[in-house]
DNA sequence: TATGAATGAGCTTTCATTCAT
DNA sequence: CATGAATGAAAGCTCATTCAT
């Protein structure tokens, strides 16, 4: 270590500490998602994790309570990637339609771009971290009905401003939805396909289409 | 006890014997799917299973070779289950709509009335048995894509039959229509509401009128 | 089963009946015996040798108390049969070196005949059976030290009788000759050598030859 | 503590760890050695040998692989050792005979000093360890045969030097000398006499009188 | 702060023995 | 007498977590 590096660390300041801390802490969450996206949570050793992130085993006990925090960390930072990445991309006052797009889009761009991303979430509802890791499991599934809840008003503002019929109960309306994106994202993966990413877009009208005008032929 | 008794308990059949241990493998699978389907696979000790099925734990592995063929089992046992109420609820013959109708039907009556089977599925896709146990799950795989290969002859025929427009691929709409199905099942596994049960057939009504009309307000 | 073999059984002597259950108990040590002399006795698992042996599991146990009876009786069993045998083949009244050679003649040619039978002595030795077996083990002990005593009394006669000087303490000898002998069947069950046994004459030749005149160059 | 110690134990090399990480081994060696000759390999609980060398269980599997790796790591060791005070203790430009004298000195002296030493080897050739471990038992194999090997090479030098007659095959000199060295070990240790520790001199000059001279009286 | 050796509870699996038939 | 399904204690091994350095 240098004189200078010495001086730096000494003369740097609590935020910029704080600063230096989350970035560890951020590396930490990358390696953990790697591995928890490969092997799902129990199977994954913490090992496994340190080894990826190139740190000691002690060291990630100094970011992390333990195993279970590491991973809704992890989940946590995932989502919240996701979440912003939605807000950056969504006009709010777009009309409802090319919201319900938009939601499809970033989804769907956002999983094609971070394969890892998606196997992590699956294992999240299983697992049934429900028993033991009650508390946390209960954080992440507000975040993500949160996400229903969102969709549900804005097919409610749809209907309203008759642009969605009403004679179907908001909530089938975005069940269905969140389906067709999440399954398409769910086979993306199992294909592993690498050109799949191109036809994002296509895979995104498909569903639209299909959502607004449904699969019935109705030259007749 | 009658002598007839006696001859017959001595003479027990090789048939009846082979049918006496079949009957205690399903009692073993079905106290396995309880727990793997609260825990996953990992986390599932092999102790509670056998609790659950009131046996030694030696016992079980007279029945299974080892975990791993128990949770394979399991799911083949579900999966069989699932399939032979779907063979003998479909009418071949019926037009292409009703086949889809009852496919929908079919899932969500069957994990309506069978909580415990569904998050089973999950777990499969995750803690990636991929790498470590990748013979069995591609065998779970490959039925898997045989529901979804039969879903796809459907709606080819649909086209063909002109119930079904020909401008989105047959592809796109199975993926969507399994995961409007999927998604629901899901979803009435975590409610955990149990009048849910008695909502399957306006639950199907709705995934249909979606899948075929599409949710668009057309009055205008 | 005819009639008639039920009444030879009902008819059967106290005598047939224990000869007959002797006979049964003979069939089950001589699998015993293969299983032991491969695996040693830990390894060894009673299944295999109730299946070497063709009777249920349970049966066994009505012929011995328990594993360690099942071993302990079959080395008892194959201690008896090399006594029996060398018994047969040694003349008491021959001059001692005559009877030495003889000793080391029944022994290898026992053991090339019966190479699993080796295999056996040794594990008795390890596996401390001398902690948990004691009172068997002592059994045993006892008619190995057998042996030793029978050859110590050979060597003190031929020591009287001026066949073997006196100036090396017997003990020195019998254990010297005990080596050689057993040293030569251990070397003869490793090389596995089916040739080995027709030599059995000259490799007791060699042994008297060393153990008599020595293998010092005395042109000088 | 000085200030030049704590430089001393921060700044501790690499080669310093590696030599406390052998000498960790080698304790929990020692102690695996102890159980070993005591039970055996099969009937030796890793549990028994943890608590010897006052360590926890998941410590060992730290610096061997499993319960097979500790077992033939020791033999190993035990090897090394007995070479290297063979190598230390023979003059290798000495006569053939004297030679032969050290080889059986040295190796009474080391089993009479180590007790423990013997039966471990007299396990590694049973309880088949040839059919389930065959690699290391092979290992093991050529270490015993490298030292027949030798043997047979200081013969046949002891026979071109006019020391050892040639009318007797080499093999079975060396098969007797070795039989004779190893069955007084084996006798050592069964006795468990104290006392017998101060008479190595006299048995190996018993060993070698017997091989040289043979114990025919030839004062007729 | 960072390290990684040490820990031990907990896991899956085996196998000698029993006992209802 | 013979059977073999059932048993459960005990084995080998893993891995999240701690703590002295």
């Amino acid at each position: 270590m240098t004189e200078q590096s010495v001086i730096n660390e000494v003369s740097m300041s609590k935020t910029e500490k704080l600063y230096d801390k989350e970035k560890k802490r951020i590396n930490i969450m990358q390696a953990a998602l790697k591995i928890f996206s490969r092997k799902g949570y129990s199977p994954a050793a913490v090992d496994e994790v340190v080894r990826e992130a190139g740190i000691a085993k002690g060291t990630l006990y100094l970011y992390f309570q333990d195993k279970e925090d590491l991973f809704f960390s992890t989940i946590m930072y995932v989502f919240d990637n996701l979440a912003s990445n939605m807000e950056s991309n969504i006009n709010e006052s777009a009309n409802p339609l090319e919201i319900l797009e938009s939601l499809a889009f970033c989804q769907l761009q956002f999983f094609s771009q971070n394969r890892d991303f998606f196997g992590i979430f699956q294992t999240v509802l299983n697992e049934n971290l429900l028993s033991t890791h009650k508390k946390m499991f209960n954080e992440i599934l507000k975040k993500k009905m949160g996400l229903l809840d969102y969709e549900s008003k804005i097919v409610d503002r749809g209907k309203r401003e008759g642009f969605i019929r009403k004679d179907i109960e908001t909530q089938d309306i975005v069940i269905s939805f969140d389906g067709m994106v999440g399954n398409t994202i769910k086979l993306m993966g199992c294909s592993g396909d690498p050109v799949v990413a191109v036809n994002v877009e296509n895979r995104v009208k498909s569903i639209i289409k299909i959502l607004l005008q449904g699969v019935a032929d109705k030259k007749g």
